[in-house]
DNA sequence: TATGAATGAGCATTCATTCAT
DNA sequence: CATGAATGAATGCTCATTCAT
């Protein structure tokens, strides 16, 4: 039993922490500069153990995108929890602006991937990270529909790019504080918001 | 006469092919996934000979940045010549929407170099792609400054970011109309802007 | 367990094979001429799997001279045995002379070795060459003390550089009679040596 | 005629540049580890330029080989003025003590050379190092000779091996003073040469 | 002859992936 | 499943030598 079961949990165990490692190396060193061997270390796991959990590198990536996907569900569920609409987003501002100091040092998890899996991936269209980015946008967009604005998708869109762009910027000029101005104009933004 | 002339000019020239090529294929592959060969090819020179002009792959990415910030310099000294800093900013915009296609597929080419960048300068402070961005905000704020406005670093800070997250988002959904709304709405906010 | 330990033994086995290559080739065709395709041909190992044992090609010449080193150790070890110094210098002696036809072909593995790994390491100070010499140096000084003479270590001094000196002179003039004569002499100054 | 000779001299002069400057570096970086690039710009001499005077890098070692032996015949032919050959032997010693600093450095240049070329050229049975190396050992040898020695020869070699040992040795450990104390031993041995 | 530029072969090193046990 | 070891293709870079002018 110890066996049956006990390998299961292992077996999981190690994957979920090959695929945190990854999420967490992928993010500070980049997709490129990042090597298996890198992941396997961080997660204690053998180097070549790592293939029957991961076929390639990609399917690497590919987890730690997912592990931020999750994340990401995660994190709206728990906005979710509050009914106001308005305080949602704010909410999600205020996220955003917490984690500012990693921002400044090494840009936005899932924006930075995006950007070197667009390099990766010469003919993806339908990207899992549009995947992910179609998912805020979406729950977003909603939040603005239930505000009664119009254009939803539109805004969400300004919304998202805000993120991208504070995060961008304030990663390349190693500035948490913009982090910090950009996130109250945001929330001043939702709160001037028509109703 | 033609000929010391010539020979230098040749230089000169292959010199700047390989620094145009470098940001071509940087932009279109990353930094990463860019080999010198790749390089040399598009520029037509052998392969042995790019190193007697750049002593390393990073003097390359240097010399496609410089490339950049060169090409950004003309832009912004074409837009002065328009007296009206309202003007000026929305001429700026539009220029960013006429990219869109291009953008869309390859993303933001200061953008995605200062991610790639960061990843590969594990303590570059003061890197070059933020003088960049230095250099375009500081010419954003000037405008603002002009136009009256209170906080012009601000918002020349929100100005910019805005291109970079609405380049980012474009990219990661393919999608190059992101540019055109998000452009309307930068342009309108322009208009919007309290004398 | 035959398992366990046989790839142990296999991979130490390598690695020693690849220190015997090493050690052969770099005393043939010296440090800079010898190549890591030299080294794993001669080894029988592919190249791209010497990376596993030695991490660089100054790590392999450093396990070849280690194996020099070690060399000495046994050999200087196998002449305590004869608890006569005379005697035990004599047979230091007799082993240069015997190996007389390789020195006149490649020079003194450890003098030759020393002379380029000179220009290696330009700041080199406490070098691992050094390290050797002054082993073999402090050795014959203890045996020259143990003679009862004055200034041993001078005495070691003046020793070991004659067999470094007949070693460079054989090997230039590509005469291996000169370490026998020089031998000799060298063995009638030991006889004569006052007691 | 400022054309025709001043030309003239002007090609002897970069020859000479050339050549000196190729014993110099090639003394203190060894062979292998000196470009071309490296004597061109000590010489002060344009790369391309360098081969209308050395066919091949190996010609320029060959004119820094012979530097030393057109040094090493003056130094002999100065030594001759004095009648007396255990004085001129006596002066030769003191010659060599007197570089010392540079040989604990640098090593001899002979000897180096010496066996740098010996892995380089794999077949040359008679070469240039070796007839240098004659020279000196003639010199010696007819030094020994009207001292009424018995195997002049075989003392020449033991002389000049001599130099080479404490040579490589205090060059090894970094030591000039073994040069000192080496001289001296010699200079003793000399003197007590019986008459 | 003079010279900057060109050429291309060669080398150390890295790393994703696979294999043997 | 586990794991150390194996494999080989790829890449940045160097440098002696040659070429065009």
């Amino acid at each position: 039993m110890a066996n049956s079961n006990g390998s299961k949990a292992a077996a999981r165990d190690k994957r979920q922490r090959l695929t945190a490692a990854a999420a967490e190396v992928l993010h500070r060193q980049g997709v490129e500069r990042t090597t298996i061997a890198d992941i396997a270390q961080l997660a204690d796991v053998p180097v070549g153990n790592v293939y029957y959990y991961f076929k390639t590198k990609d399917d690497l990536v590919r987890a730690a995108l997912s592990a931020h996907a999750d994340h990401l569900s995660l994190k709206l569920a728990h906005l979710d929890r509050d009914p106001d609409p308005r305080a949602r987003l704010g909410a999600l501002v205020a996220s955003w602006v917490e984690r500012r100091d990693i921002t400044a040092r090494y840009g936005c998890p899932t924006g930075t991937l995006a950007v070197e899996l667009d390099k990766r991936e010469p003919d993806g269209i339908d990207t899992e990270v549009g995947q992910l980015f179609r998912t805020l946008v979406d729950w977003v967009a909603e939040q603005f529909r239930r505000l009664g604005q119009p254009d939803p998708h539109d805004l969400a869109i300004t919304f998202v790019a805000a993120n991208q762009g504070m995060s961008l910027l304030s990663n390349a000029l190693r500035d948490p504080t913009i982090m910090i101005r950009e996130g109250e104009r945001l929330r001043r933004w939702l709160d001037d918001l028509p109703t």
